[in-house]
DNA sequence: CTGTTAGCGCATTCAT
DNA sequence: ATGAATGCGCTAACAG
């Protein structure tokens, strides 16, 4: 018995040999117990146990047309945005034994659809995109394959198949309120380049009625980022009173630039993030912002698609999520 | 033609029949172009375009014994630290085909056990993991399975198979070094409390010759934790001079409120960070803090990966990636 | 260069 | 409650 890769795995055809039954009688004893005996049971447990069988889902799936497996489509990994999402549904996965295989499209539409393919190559049970599916001819590709799909953060009256999402014109619009709200004249927006956030940006434009100075910087966007893109907007407008940023991390940035220049948040200019990310709550002053909620976009998106899987119809297979403005000491009123 | 899911996908033999060759000649034009003509190549990509094909893996993966496949292993999604070698790792390992399956262990070894079971049953064709495998049967099961496994950010004389880390007790060490040579006297550590992270704070203590103030938190760490973690120090240790965080997020948090109480970094408290995360550089003030490679350890855990599934012999098959301590203003001395 | 034959490991029919 | 045959879609061997 060499330690090296000789020694093939054990097969069921060999689990069922040594407990003396037929190849089909232990598969059985494994995944429906109810048909089986419980001494039969025992003795292919025994058998599993020594010969160290691991079932091979390749060969199951085929046969049973289920792989079992989730394919997770997201720009990057390096988005914090998409960590809650993500983490919640390959959890909420795992609990019902579908694991997630992983894609990223770096924001490029031809990588996404070549994407798309592969994934379909591998026969998933279901798709979870962070975004709308860009290319027509994927989309159509979703569809024909036939499996569910899952759209999220982001909005659409027709999506490929499900959707779990908001609208992100709605919150820069709402940001625009807000700051109007508050008599703030003179904004600003600090936003990453992504498809997301320039929406977002459009809303608080077109909310807004006039043009706002706009400083885009690359996406992921990060505190760097952020102190970048308030020099940037102090040199387009000197006075400004209130900074959107496409992130709260953006707004670290931008906060550490504006305190390096002496000026004082939210005393000389007021911050809006967005994402309420763990830290933001605790930042000094506390970061006003935009809450989304991640976690449940990513428990939701798992659910559907399991209860497709399972065969059962979805009752609301377009969820608008929405989102909420968190008030903190980053945008309060001076007490004049 | 109905657009629901009733049509089932092309396969081969549809594209073969298509183009009128046998199904072999399809299946290696498609995989195997060097062995056909070009005449062939021609009508075969046509029948491919004309069905829709798009090639089932399973198959495929089932009668070669290759997967495409890499499981990747880690804590979880939200330990931020990770990030950078995971997004690497998918990245290169996508380059040549290979999609990454994810498990997330939350730092429990029964889960961590029974993930690699799971993944096991998929048959990948090499397992990566972030730390060392914890529980002894799974080592043997990885063993057995003879697939290539890379153990990463962390170090140990014998790994699975092949390793690409670093000593965490040699960073604590390093870091006790750093402040003793600065001739910092009280020192303290806030540290999370995850094995890698206890690692550190260990080899701090070791190194420092006496027992160390330590605020431990629950992983993963971040800014609220941060601020957390000093409170509880200055509790214990109110003439403290410097500190070690076990993360930059954490480091953060304790900068913040250091600042809340008024105390300056560095003239009142010096800090030093771990991970070197982006933010860090662009903080004021800038964060001292010890630099790891992660986009590197999971770029050079793909290549390993990658060869052996060439069949190509890894010379290097553990790899110490080490460490650096980068100085920056937040452990500056003040120039008395 | 192309085709024929024979499985990969398992689950779905049917039968008993 | 158990079993025998059949094939999921594809590729590794060998032949021609």
């Amino acid at each position: 018995m060499k330690p090296s890769s000789a020694a093939k795995a054990a097969t069921l055809h060999d689990v069922a040999r040594l407990a003396g039954v037929s190849l089909i009688t232990a598969s059985r004893a494994l995944s429906k117990p109810e048909l089986v005996s419980d001494k039969t049971i025992a003795r292919v447990q025994e058998a599993v146990a020594q010969t160290g069988y691991l079932p091979n889902l390749m060969a199951g799936g085929l046969k049973s047309r289920r792989s079992q497996m989730v394919a997770g489509i997201i720009p990057a990994l390096s988005v914090a945005q998409f960590l809650p999402t993500l983490q919640t549904l390959t959890e909420t996965l795992a609990q019902s034994g579908y694991q997630l295989i992983l894609g990223q499209t770096g924001y490029d539409v031809q990588r996404e659809e070549a994407l798309i393919n592969t994934m379909i190559s591998r026969r998933p049970d279901g798709l979870f995109m962070t975004g709308l599916v860009h290319a027509a001819a994927a989309r159509e590709r979703l569809q024909k394959a036939g499996i569910p799909v899952v759209e999220s953060w982001d909005f659409s009256p027709q999506p490929v198949d499900m959707l779990v999402g908001f609208s992100h014109p709605a919150v820069g619009a709402a940001i625009a309120d807000y700051f109007r709200r508050q008599g703030r004249q003179r904004v600003g927006i600090a936003s990453a380049n992504d498809p997301r956030a320039l929406q977002r940006c459009a809303g608080f434009e077109a909310r807004w009625g006039q043009p706002v100075p706009t400083a885009l910087v690359p996406a992921p966007s990060g505190l760097a980022r952020g102190r970048e893109a308030l020099s940037a907007l102090l040199a387009q407008s000197p006075a400004l009173e209130a900074v959107y940023c496409s992130s709260d991390q953006m707004a670290q940035g931008v906060l550490v630039e504006a305190q390096a220049r002496g000026l004082r948040v939210p005393e000389d200019l007021a911050l809006c993030g967005f994402g309420n990310a763990e830290f933001s709550a605790h930042m000094v002053p506390a970061l006003t912002t935009v809450h989304v909620d991640g976690a449940g976009i990513g428990q939701r998106a798992a659910q559907m698609i399991l209860q497709r899987c399972a065969g059962q119809p979805v009752t609301e297979p377009v969820q608008d999520m929405g989102f909420s403005i968190i008030e903190r000491r980053s945008t309060e009123r001076a007490a004049t």
